[in-house]
DNA sequence: CGATGTGTTGAG
DNA sequence: TCAACACATCGG
């Protein structure tokens, strides 16, 4: 239930006794999940607010069937902005992908509800599912051309990254040899041209960093210290980030099609343990990689 | 008639 | 912005 906004349980009164006289109470009970209202009846219903304006959106026999959709309208009301900041693991459960974000593009905020409120939401979103996979003319408008949408989505989707590895920059790979080690391993696995980088010559390899801004670096093997290095072009990332020793390098590539590497840094982990006597908890980690290799930061998928 | 969804309020 | 609650309106 992970994309599932939870309500707090603790504010909920689920008392059903009035105290006095031990009768029922008639007080409905609160729904555990945001936009979710209890109905008389004993069905739920959902309702999502845009611009101060409630919008209904339905009346579900299942507490969670209402959330779902509550969510669901999420994505339509505040944005594909919505959807990004799930990770693919959070999408997956729930087949939301790609596809179920172009399906929201291309309808309206009306249609959307009018299928929520029918409970045809799944059945439109299987349909035209089938539409676009059965050779339909994918992302393409009356002209021919790639619809905006489309290729706002094609983007979103190959800014999708996966953590190849990190390393934390020692002293040397960010003094003025211009190189930094790629330990062997990490280097034999994840830049598949090793094969081709002998003695002395190598490959430019192309990266992109947070800010789409294209990086070349050489890159070859470097006999002396049994690994292989990024060389050429390397010292002016490192000035323009400001690396410092101890700063931690992030290697990415994109899980759509096109495999673009991506180069990103980040400093050195901060003493915390100093705010966390001050504040008498323990932080979570600032960041962390989850299973699927997806980059969280404070909780939100930064990829 | 029961079910649905709106009017309205007040808390946060 | 939000859920709680009362109740008008819908629709079989």
């Amino acid at each position: 239930m992970d994309t599932m906004s939870c309500w707090n349980a603790s504010t909920s009164d689920y008392s059903t006794m009035n105290g006095a006289n031990g009768a029922r109470s008639n007080k409905l009970p609160s729904s555990r999940y945001k936009g979710v209202v209890p109905q008389s009846n004993g069905r739920w219903g959902a309702q999502i607010y845009d611009k101060s304006h409630r919008v209904w959106l339905g009346t579900f026999n299942d507490e969670e069937e209402a959330a779902k959709t509550y969510n669901i309208a999420l994505l339509k009301f505040r944005g594909l902005d919505a959807i990004t900041h799930l990770s693919r693991s959070q999408m997956k459960p729930y087949g939301r992908d790609v596809t179920e974000a172009l399906f929201l593009e291309s309808h309206s905020k009306a249609e959307i509800i009018d299928m929520l409120r029918k409970h045809s939401y799944a059945n439109e979103l299987e349909m035209y599912k089938h539409k676009l996979h059965n050779g339909g003319a994918l992302g393409l408008d009356d002209g021919g051309k790639r619809t905006k949408c489309y290729l706002d989505l094609m983007d979103t989707c190959s800014r999708e990254r996966e953590l190849l590895f990190e390393k934390v920059a020692t002293p040397s790979d960010v003094g003025r040899l211009n190189r930094m080690v790629i330990p062997k391993q990490h280097a034999e696995k994840h830049f598949q041209v090793h094969l081709s980088v002998g003695f002395g010559k190598g490959v430019l390899l192309k990266f992109e960093d947070e800010l789409g801004k294209v990086w070349r670096f050489g890159y070859c093997y470097w006999s002396s210290s049994q690994s292989y290095v990024l060389s050429k072009g390397w010292i002016r990332f490192v000035k323009e980030k400001k690396l410092k020793a101890g700063d931690i390098v992030m290697f990415q590539r994109s899980v759509g099609e096109d495999k673009k590497l991506f180069i990103e840094c980040r400093p050195r982990k901060v003493d915390v343990s100093r705010i966390e006597e001050m504040h008498g908890r323990v932080a979570g980690p600032l960041a962390t990689v989850q299973d699927d290799g997806v980059v969280r930061l404070f909780g939100v998928n930064i990829s």
